[in-house]
DNA sequence: GTCTTAGCC
């Protein structure tokens, strides 16, 4: 994203008008590798745009985050002397910016993927760019497979153009039968990299060290350091204004520290982007947060840990972990690149260069491979490729067959496919829904059952993840008793749980009239619950399509109710997690999942899920993910009845994923076996396949240095 | 006894 340049810019792109035009002429799909400072994301649809190629479509843009498609339309309308809306426009969730004159649209990756539930062709545009390609998010990489079917549809004048990072621009290319690499130099300025001798046995203490070095030796300048998380960001802070302070007075300019990640509220996120007083160097401590999302003017000196902490998603156990994991060189290049932007910089990598040379993967591991599929997947299935097997559907990088077989049984379980692995009509409905199939499912049944409203709000307060802020320490002082973690007047669930609770607090902040000083003083994060009150609207609305009648969908409407039980709600929440329950063990408060594989897990501290008089914990709970941190937990759980999900525990024995796959076209043997749906106690570990076993290695070397400070 | 980061007409 370039947005900072200025008007009439001279960005190198624009000498090579002429070759991206012709290359566009003759292929149907080009890589372009546009360097930081290419202007690649405000000029190609300008380029195309002056050279005829909207008189036939639109030319879309995808980006992977919202505020770049409104930054960068916006930048491209001014650029252009037109109101944004009109020529230019943008479409992201709950927005949409476009109107019949429009031109040049710049979209999420996800809207677009939309779009093309309704128009699989996309025959509405001349040219889709996608942009920041490299980034490899999950969406752009379903839709780098869907472009690449199109393509060879003979009917199709579509032109695709995919922007992708130096070191993978001929991955992409091969994938698209070797189509035209063309490489747009950029305009960042000389980075020199530094290299540690060794690993430092303590990160945080060798970033330090490296910080108050620059401060002392260096020309001003600010210095952006990369680190993993919240606590050694805020750990670093505060080692560093403690040296900062003795360095004595006179011997250097004046400096502050700022943590920078995305659990800070919006406005110290911002604050990031305010010019700097003079003579005052400004250390931001940060995630990699800073890596692409924001970007920090101003920035001369960065220190790169090596580090980052990724979320992934094991399909064998069907849990969530928090690793930190090695950067990649992609990810350790963009970070140097940060200290290059207006001035020529340095980066201060704190690890070997053998280290980046042997241990670094070229690019990060894309999201697809990270995740669970069972949405992504559904989306797929709606789409009636007709001609394609799932677990052939052609993506850049494949995700495993145990991660798409994964996804199928999650689909089986809750109705969305049938036992030949077809999409049913529930599944229909469910693909409608921006939700993960556990809550499309949740809210069809909720509406059978009459509460749908209920369902509504629980859904969109999942939808977001941070509602409820930690909690001050002046409060944990204040108040000893065990079960008061959030501000003490918040509902509790009522004893059955997270999404009771959730529920309780919407329908509380509705009858005060969605006052956001109600949620400051409940600590409860305002741009959240905004973002669940629209989420909730766009959810109500999709659901009256769907139902094609007017359904009850107000808030007050479930209050009134006189059972305060929530049963109804709570056997919805049971078809939409049918692949997610646990029981008790008989003797102590840990849980067992059953499913395709049993684990032995726990409630996750911050739930409210309460204890009977014998301080035991409800014998059935469903539960919203799995995560692995310090421990496995259950994050998000709900008290159930064992007799509601009598029909589930019968699916789960019937699971043939042999047929679930395509049936006699599938041919992979060692799987053609009844899961067994009473999990076995001694399951066989996994082997790992490459990529796991980097990260395993990885984060073995990590927590032994970390074990050390 | 806990939290990298994006995103869905």
């Amino acid at each position: 994203m370039e947005v900072d340049r200025p008007m009439a810019p001279d960005l190198p792109i624009l000498q090579f008008g002429d070759k991206i035009v012709e290359a566009v002429d003759k292929n149907p799909v080009v890589v372009v590798i546009g360097e930081t400072g290419s202007g690649k994301s405000t000029q190609l649809s300008q380029i195309l745009d002056r050279r005829g190629y909207t008189k036939y479509g639109i030319i879309g843009v995808t980006q992977p985050r919202r505020v770049a498609a409104v930054s960068v339309s916006r930048r491209v309308a001014q650029e252009l002397g037109v109101k944004l809306g009109e020529e230019v426009g943008y479409a992201i969730r709950f927005e949409d910016r476009t109107s019949r004159n429009t031109r040049i649209k710049y979209l999420t990756d996800g809207v677009l993927l939309r779009e093309s539930l309704s128009d699989p062709k996309l025959r509405a545009y001349s040219v889709i760019i996608l942009d920041e390609a490299h980034e490899r998010s999950l969406n752009t990489d379903i839709l780098l497979g869907l472009m690449k079917r199109l393509m060879k549809i003979t009917s199709t004048k579509l032109k695709v153009l995919i922007t992708s990072a130096t070191l993978d621009g001929n991955k992409v290319s091969k994938f698209f039968s070797d189509c035209p690499v063309l490489t747009v130099p950029g305009k960042l300025y000389p980075v020199e990299i530094f290299y540690s001798k060794e690993r430092p046995s303590n990160y945080v203490e060798s970033s330090l060290r490296t910080a108050i070095d620059i401060h002392v030796k260096e020309p001003e300048g600010d210095v952006l350091i990369f680190l993993t998380g919240q606590d050694d960001i805020e750990k670093l802070v505060s080692k560093l204004e403690d040296r900062i302070q003795s360095l004595e007075e006179g011997s250097c300019m004046d400096a502050i520290v700022l943590p920078l990640h995305g659990s800070l509220p919006p406005e110290m996120q911002e604050s990031t982007s305010d010019p700097p007083p003079p003579n005052c160097r400004r250390f931001i401590v940060s995630t990699n947060i800073a890596e692409t999302s924001l970007t920090v003017d101003g920035v001369v000196y960065v220190i790169d840990s090596g580090f980052v902490k990724q979320r992934q998603y094991n399909a064998s156990t069907g849990m969530y972990s928090l690793d930190v994991v090695q950067v990649s060189k992609v990810q350790a290049d963009q970070r140097a690149g940060r200290a290059g932007r207006t001035h020529p910089g340095k980066c201060y990598r704190l690890y070997p260069s053998t280290v980046y040379m042997e241990e670094f993967l070229d690019a990060t591991i894309p999201e697809i491979q990270r995740s669970s599929l069972a949405g992504s997947v559904l989306y797929l299935k709606s789409l009636d490729l007709s001609d394609i097997d799932i677990l052939k559907f052609d993506f850049l990088d494949p995700p495993s067959d145990d991660a798409l077989e994964d996804a199928l049984k999650q689909l089986y379980l809750v109705d969305a496919i049938d036992e030949n692995g077809s999409i049913t009509s529930i599944g229909r409905k469910m693909a409608e829904l921006p939700l993960e199939p556990s809550l499309s499912r949740t809210l069809i049944e909720a509406n059978e059952y009459g509460c749908l409203s209920q369902a509504l709000t629980v859904a969109a307060m999942l939808s977001s993840e941070t509602i409820l802020l930690p909690t001050r320490r002046s409060d944990l002082s204040r108040n000893t008793e065990k079960k008061r973690k959030h501000a003490p007047d918040l509902p509790d669930g009522s004893g059955f749980g997270d999404h009771i609770q959730l529920l309780q607090i919407y329908e509380q902040w509705d009858e005060y009239n969605y006052d956001i000083d109600w949620c400051k003083d409940n600590n409860l994060q305002v741009r959240g619950m905004k973002f669940v009150k629209d989420v909730r609207k766009q959810l109500a609305q999709i659901m009256q399509k769907i139902a094609k009648g007017s359904l009850d969908i107000r808030p007050s409407e479930s209050r009134r109710e006189r059972k305060k039980d929530y049963k109804n709600l709570r056997k919805a929440l049971c078809m939409g997690y049918a692949g997610q329950l646990a029981e008790r063990m008989t003797l102590h408060n840990g849980y067992r999942t059953i499913g395709f594989k049993s684990q032995l897990v726990q409630v996750h501290p911050s739930s409210v899920l309460q204890t009977d008089e014998q301080g035991m914990y409800p014998e059935f709970v469903v539960y919203h993910e799995l995560i692995s941190t310090s421990r496995p937990f259950m994050r998000n759980v709900c008290a159930i009845d064992i007799s509601w999900v009598a029909p589930i525990l019968k699916k789960l024995e019937n699971v043939n994923i042999s047929k679930l796959s395509g049936g006699s076209g599938n041919t992979k043997k060692e799987n053609n076996t009844q899961v067994p749906a009473v999990p076995e106690d001694n399951v066989s570990v996994k082997v790992l396949d490459e990529h796991q076993s980097k990260i395993q290695a990885a984060r073995g070397r990590f927590l032994a240095r970390k074990g050390k400070m």
